[in-house]
DNA sequence: CTGCAGGGGTAAA
DNA sequence: TTTACCCCTGCA
């Protein structure tokens, strides 16, 4: 473990607020500088934006240069996907101008998995609580400028732990999920690097709905938020129905709207880039409160 | 102060 | 297709 520097210049599409609010992660906790400060891995990393430039500064045993390149998917070309998206009709050019500065992180498959699996009929202050008090309890501590930090618990840290410890913890009905799904795991039921390498992507989709606690809308959130980083799935909670209805279908009553409606308009309208539309999307409307 | 709906869904009936 | 589920918060 050593203490890095990484400061990167010229960076279009990276604005903290739009990158760590927009729904995708829940370890990341705003400083009072205004940094965000999160674990990555094994590692402490401290993200800073100033004048243009973003300064990535933490603790960890690889690369940071190379940890971040890959977290922050550095080497998409997010301007051009933008200039494709917002083409498609105003309101979507409203919302990109909006969340600008949104990247999708390439967060590992595990966590992503695990979080994702709490945040069911969840909300965030509470999700983040129950995966830092997960972390405290089952991960290792780093210490970093005199404060400590937790890294994500690995299924074989999570081997021992019972049903109701999980309880304890402030899961409610998730714990049973959890400890199903570490199980499958652990026992290589279901071989998360195998599904990592797999490249169709029903197939994955598939594999993850056998996950006990994963449903259509968790396993399109793993699908986009983790290193499986598949753009063409479209997660649609409670925000995604409300803004697809006020822009497309303008049914009177929201919860009579049916999936398969917004797919298909999903579908026809952001094809292969579905995935990061429905983050622009989710995010202004969701910020703006309308 | 108490009661209750609802929250970035899923699984079971 | 409908309903219960754990826990917390906001609001009537």
């Amino acid at each position: 473990m050593k203490k890095q520097k990484y400061i990167l210049e010229n960076c279009n599409s990276f604005e903290l607020a739009h990158i760590f609010e927009c729904g995708q992660c829940f370890r990341w906790n705003k400083q009072i500088d205004g940094s965000y400060t999160g674990v990555i891995k094994q590692g402490v990393i401290n993200v800073k934006k100033q004048n243009q430039k973003i300064i990535f500064t933490g603790m960890c045993e690889d690369n940071l240069k190379d940890i971040v390149t890959d977290y922050f998917d550095l080497n998409r070309d997010y301007e051009k996907i933008k200039m494709q998206l917002s083409k498609v009709d105003e309101n979507v050019n409203l919302s990109i101008k909006y969340g600008n500065g949104i990247r999708i992180l390439n967060q590992d498959l595990w966590e992503t998995i695990i979080s994702f699996i709490i945040s069911a009929n969840n909300n965030i202050p509470r999700i983040k609580g129950i995966i830092e008090r997960l972390s405290k309890n089952f991960g290792k501590e780093i210490i970093w400028n005199n404060e400590k930090y937790y890294t994500f618990p690995t299924p074989e840290e999570l081997k021992n732990v019972t049903i109701q410890e999980y309880r304890k913890l402030g899961l409610g009905f998730r714990d049973v999920r959890l400890y199903e799904t570490t199980h499958v795991v652990l026992d290589k039921k279901i071989d998360l690097e195998n599904l990592q390498k797999e490249k169709d992507t029903i197939l994955v989709r598939e594999e993850l709905l056998k996950l006990s606690g994963v449903g259509p809308k968790v396993a399109d959130c793993i699908l986009l938020f983790s290193t499986l980083k598949r753009f063409e799935v479209f997660p649609i909670d409670v925000w995604v129905r409300r803004v697809i209805n006020d822009l497309y279908i303008k049914n009177p009553d929201e919860t009579k709207v049916n999936k398969k409606q917004i797919e298909k308009i999903a579908q026809e309208k952001f094809g292969n880039l579905a995935g990061l539309a429905q983050q622009y999307l989710f995010y202004w409307r969701r910020e703006e409160g309308a």
